[in-house]
DNA sequence: TTGCCATACCTCGCGACACAAGGCATTATA
DNA sequence: TATAATGCCTTGTGTCGCGAGGTATGGCAA
């Protein structure tokens, strides 16, 4: 139930997470904002979003988090592990190719 | 509940039906198998998703069908209209932007 | 000191939607 | 005479994005 194409276009907010951790560990109420700002405002994903992927993440051992206390602040930072890396491929992998198809629809390519 | 950002990366089969209509009428079975040839097998939708949307379109105004019988087979085409055309290039515009984003995201480039 | 906002974490419940599976009827094919 | 292909459709399920809400701390202004 999780092996085949279904929802083919789903998992962005998992695709975008796993790209951002890549570049440096972040906490969820950072990548909220990240993806806000990185995105110009064309993608607002709410905590109610982040924080059950990243768990979800964690779970399945894409991602590692360490507890740190920045300026009595407690925060879950998130780091990609090798298995994370992967997937992130796995993932912008099918990403590339189904806007690439639905480009191609929507231009009008001939198609052979 | 349908004018705000909501499910941002949905209404693809919606947005490849309007596309495809708009060359020329269709009808479902032959929706079903243009978007799988020509997104070359990466998009397949079934025809559980293509007749409700098929639906919800014509309720809404965007497309008009008119049934034929071809062959001694019944089939009911569709053809977009005004609003239906509208419709399109709200969906287009709204897709390529956030590809766009997405995109850049991916991609890691330098935000403002 | 008393609010209020920002930071930072989290969960619950709703709704929408894509999908598989199935059902019905007809025609062509083996 | 089956079986596949054509052509239409609906129902049920599971997933997932999301808003709304809940907790707690720190800083700042009134």
């Amino acid at each position: 139930m999780a092996e085949n194409n279904s929802n083919f276009m789903s998992g962005v907010p998992e695709l975008l997470i796993l790209r951002l951790v890549r570049e440096k560990e972040m906490y969820g109420y950072e990548l909220v904002q990240a993806i806000r700002e990185r995105s110009h405002d064309a993608i607002a994903l709410g905590e109610g979003v982040i924080y059950p992927v990243l768990h979800a993440l964690e779970r399945d051992g894409a991602l590692s988090s360490s507890r740190k206390t920045v300026n009595g602040r407690s925060r879950v930072y998130y780091a990609l592990t090798a298995a994370g890396a992967q997937r992130l491929d796995d993932l912008a992998g099918n990403w590339s190719r189904l806007t690439d198809a639905i480009q191609s629809i929507l231009i009008g390519v001939q198609h052979a």
